[in-house]
DNA sequence: CTGTTAGCGCGTTCAC
DNA sequence: GTGAACGCGCTAACAG
């Protein structure tokens, strides 16, 4: 018998036909069969007819396990995002999506959820099945993280922030210029005591804290209210408060929680004119908040957001936001992989894509300024 | 030599250190290493001891992929959802994701992108890497995806969703339920003239729908509007509009959608006094275009939404909604799966999580009604 | 263009 | 408690 389950083995497999059934049936060697199915075009229209035929009857399908022991390689990409709750995640993620669309690629999803040890245990999970490459969130991995994806010995992509020093590839860009622009914005616009709001920081909320710190000093101005983040035990009560396993930077980033904030912040700084949101749910709440309350926005507070996210050009008055390239992002990093995969790449390993600022009524105090 | 890569051997590793370089430094069986691993308790401590430093010193890491083949089984829990860019389903992951928290078990999540033929290669794809169970949303798999997860071999739970024939185990909720409720409840509160507004119609608002239908039919009324769906032109303006990949879907949940909906809902019934609409950030816009267009809400017009995302109840009206525990649909479902994997699993295999209405300000017509 | 041979790295089986 | 042998299903290398 050819059969590759012969009755008296030791072991024996699921049932699942196996690439030597199909070759037996076909009358052709396990490699043909391999080849038929992998590089059609080796192999002649003849056999390639009889394996066909084969492969169907036996409703074969390959094991890719074996294939990737026997291969050292799979097709597997594999991408990590610190969130899926964020949209800004899931928007590069549709990116890559688009990007790998008619190609082998399988796309495989991890979620750090913003903690380097996960990701670390990510990396390190994922290399061991041998991806055919990596696109990884950020260019902070910890050093041991850092040095796995160095050695991975296949195509790594840093996105949605840059650095001097990629592991490999980056492309993203700068936290801190969008910061800084959204800052020169407001003061273009006649704002003069702007605050900061944010629920809780990320290393890349931080750059963009950088920027506007760094706005405001250029114009001499100082920070009016900067409430950048929760105590820890507003942190373990907003924690409380949520159904279990809510990650805090998940509450971090409601509308009702810019609320809070931005009461405080007025509470402290009465003559506060604009706020600058670390997130446009935070802005979203914000808006409310001063409806609420009376308070005309734009004349009277500006207010702006971080992202641009689909809501933003709905609100009344619509609301100002960076505009971030997160699917871009996706899409570009996938295209830089297959071009590595293939040895084509020739662009430079560190791409900045940039941000804008989508001005709209929310901060539009200087009329004719905004489209 | 004992070690794994003789130089003259015409395939070689990676170079990566393989159990046997283990076993002989450690001065052990390969098998003795493969156990130290995976169930230590079975190794003597001193022959444990050498063997993790062995491990250490060599930094070596299992091959999952020879794992895999050799035990025809691996801890990759297959996760499919239709979209990674709405809340619904990222919230089910995050549930999914806690409730693997502390397990062997490795998410892999599948994006089908609503389409049924993707929905099945993924099947295929997941199904060939021999998971340890599959979650899947939805309960309209194409026959083919069907019998395949039949046959896997593995648990599967079916989520989001109920039926009287699950595969093997559903937990969800009934959609058509959901719309009823909330239609009854804005009935209450002395809403007569209720739209139903939806950008686009998957399988599960349709569910809705009928819901809503049998509510209004119940309660002897009529559909003053319903504007359930876009042409298909307008399908590919919007598409063409948006950025090149951004699917149909997201858009047809867009805030500016739902102003746009509504202001055409009541442009061809004037007298409108409600709109339920598929989903929060339909609401969010018909919210935005009421204040624009100085609509008191809720007294002129009832606004109801669908899934109860972070922004309703910071909204001003605050936005009543349908509360679905996508959370602990996830996380049912993974706390059903690693039951049904070590057989302890004693529930029904139609588990009905049940929705809620959450009234809030948006459809507080009766006073004293609503908390 | 096709087949033969020899593994890929690990876990199962069975014996000690 | 430990180990030797064998096989999981597939493909790289080389020969024809």
């Amino acid at each position: 018998m050819a059969s590759a389950a012969p009755a008296g083995s030791r072991r024996r497999g699921l049932g699942r036909p196996t690439i030597a059934d199909v070759a037996a049936l076909a009358g052709v060697g396990a490699i043909t069969v391999s080849r038929a199915l992998r590089s059609p075009e080796l192999v002649s229209e003849t056999l390639r007819r009889q394996i066909d035929k084969a492969v169907r009857d036996l409703a074969y399908v390959p094991d890719l396990n074996a294939r990737a022991l026997a291969s050292k390689r799979t097709d597997v990409l594999g991408v990590l995002v610190p969130s899926l709750s964020h949209t800004v995640f899931t928007d590069v993620l549709r990116g890559v999506y688009d990007g790998v669309d008619g190609t082998k690629l399988q796309v495989q999803v991890g979620n750090t959820r913003y903690d380097p040890h996960e990701e670390e245990r990510l990396v390190a999970s994922f290399l061991r099945h041998k991806p055919a490459a990596m696109i990884v969130s950020g260019v902070d991995q910890t050093p041991a993280a850092r040095a796995m994806l160095e050695n991975a010995g296949c195509p790594v992509v840093q996105i949605m922030d840059v650095t001097d020093d990629p592991i490999q590839l980056c492309i993203g860009f700068r936290h801190d210029e969008a910061g800084r622009l959204m800052t020169e914005h407001l003061i273009a616009q006649g704002y003069r005591r702007i605050a900061f709001i944010s629920g809780w920081m990320s290393i890349r909320s931080t750059g963009r804290l950088r920027g506007y710190r760094k706005a405001l000093a250029d114009a001499g101005l100082t920070e009016p209210c900067l409430t950048h983040s929760l105590s820890r035990e507003e942190l373990t009560r907003l924690a409380a408060m949520s159904e279990p396993g809510v990650p805090p930077f998940l509450e971090f980033s409601r509308p009702s929680l810019g609320r809070e904030m931005f009461r405080r912040a007025l509470a402290s700084a009465p003559d506060l004119d604009a706020v600058f949101c670390n997130n446009d749910s935070l802005a979203l709440g914000v808006l409310f908040e001063c409806l609420a309350q009376g308070i005309d926005v734009p004349r009277d507070m500006g207010v702006a957001g971080f992202n641009d996210l689909d809501f933003t050009d709905a609100c009344s008055p619509s609301l100002s936001s960076v505009r971030t390239h997160r699917y871009r992002n996706g899409y570009a990093a996938v295209t830089a992989v297959r071009q590595l995969m293939d040895g084509s790449y020739e662009g430079p390993n560190v791409v900045d894509l940039g941000v804008e600022i989508a001005a709209r009524r929310s901060t539009q105090r200087c009329v004719g300024d905004v489209a």
